[in-house]
DNA sequence: TAGATTGTTAATCGATTAACAATC
DNA sequence: TAGATTGTTAATCGATTAACAATC
């Protein structure tokens, strides 16, 4: 809850440091780089050290001038600023390929993130499960969100229902949402929503490559 | 080929605007809205109306004062733009979930884009098909590209294997990546890496919880 | 202490937006 | 013509990076 706000490049960037860190305690056990200079994270991310040092300065000192920044520590308090110190509940809307391979996506588990539901209109669909995850009428999402406490709603549902998926979820009382129907959703400023957007991933390609 | 090079955000835009269009075309059968003002464009992105005209204005005056864009002559110059008017042949490394996913997304065919095999380093998946495409050692992608004339490589691997997988790519001459593994790869800088980050999206939406 | 690296300020860079003359 | 909207300039805003005093 700081004052100046916090730009959402900042925030994506501690979650690229935050892994960073993590794999090093993974990898390297504990020994050699008990501490890490912003200079060596710069190298491994690809990011201006500068900008690094920026960056964690929005949310206190962390490192330790002459030395760097402590690896376990910091990677604690980047944990916390993150949320991923807690559990958080998701449902998926959209029982398509897209949300099969994200209910097999490890970095789920491994970042406190549970499932708990997936929904659908499609009838042939509800009632069944993808993966261990049961599928549910879409019409029941605004209850399930209330009696289950879900905090995040992912959309993988064509374009044309996004809009009418996302108020439900909104109305069912959701905070987040993470879209990757590939349309413009519009929703009361407080929720935050985030897109993901394949198509224009690609096109950056092609524009790309048409130079050539 | 232009002089001033244009910001990448601008290329993103674009292809917001070009789907916004070609939607148009599609739903409104040409009668009414023949052609488009940039605040009319702005009212169904979300992008500011001055942004659009400068963004178009990058590549050629295709408004008329008074009037606004013709839908079916922007439409088509952004298409041109893009690269979209041509096909391109597209292999993916990693035939796991989300490699399966795309195998069977339907904005592929759509956008011209022709996947040509997958490739895995799992013995016991080579030689099968995932969807209805061919399953190859990775130790084949370099000539495989090179024989196939392949343009882009999409990159589902583990992070382990991203940047092992990224090298083999550009030997056999690839020119662009779409990177889905959670790690930096580094290129030669003629070769164009987009990445697609689930775990950032995720974590700036629990970083936003953690803040209520 | 001398050397190194942080935290932070100031300079730079680039992108967004407002405003308006040009013009359909 | 009068009204509307583009194309473009200028102003604003915000993010990146260099530089360096503070300090471990």
């Amino acid at each position: 809850m700081k004052k100046k706000s916090i730009p959402s490049v900042t925030i994506n960037r501690l979650s690229i440091y935050h892994r960073c860190l993590e794999k090093i305690l993974e990898t390297e056990r504990g020994e050699e780089l008990k501490i890490l200079s912003s200079l060596k994270i710069a190298e491994i991310t690809g990011i201006n050290s500068a900008q690094i040092r920026k960056d964690l300065a929005y949310f206190g000192e962390f490192g330790k001038r002459g030395l760097g920044y402590p690896v376990v520590d910091l990677s604690g308090e980047l944990k916390k600023i993150l949320g991923l110190d807690k559990k958080w509940s998701v449902i998926i809307a959209g029982a398509g390929n897209l949300g099969k391979a994200l209910v097999k996506y490890k970095g789920f588990q491994k970042r406190g993130f549970v499932i708990k539901g997936i929904f659908d209109n499609n009838s042939s669909k509800i009632g069944k499960r993808l993966g261990h995850i049961f599928i549910y009428d879409i019409k029941e999402v605004e209850k399930f969100i209330q009696t289950e406490n879900i905090s995040i709603g992912i959309i993988v549902v064509p374009a044309d229902s996004a809009q009418e998926v996302a108020d439900r979820m909104v109305a069912g009382g959701i905070k987040a949402i993470l879209n990757f129907a590939p349309i413009h959703i519009v929703l009361s400023p407080e929720i935050k929503i985030h897109n993901v957007d394949l198509s224009i991933e690609f096109e950056g390609l092609t524009y790309y490559l048409s130079l050539c």
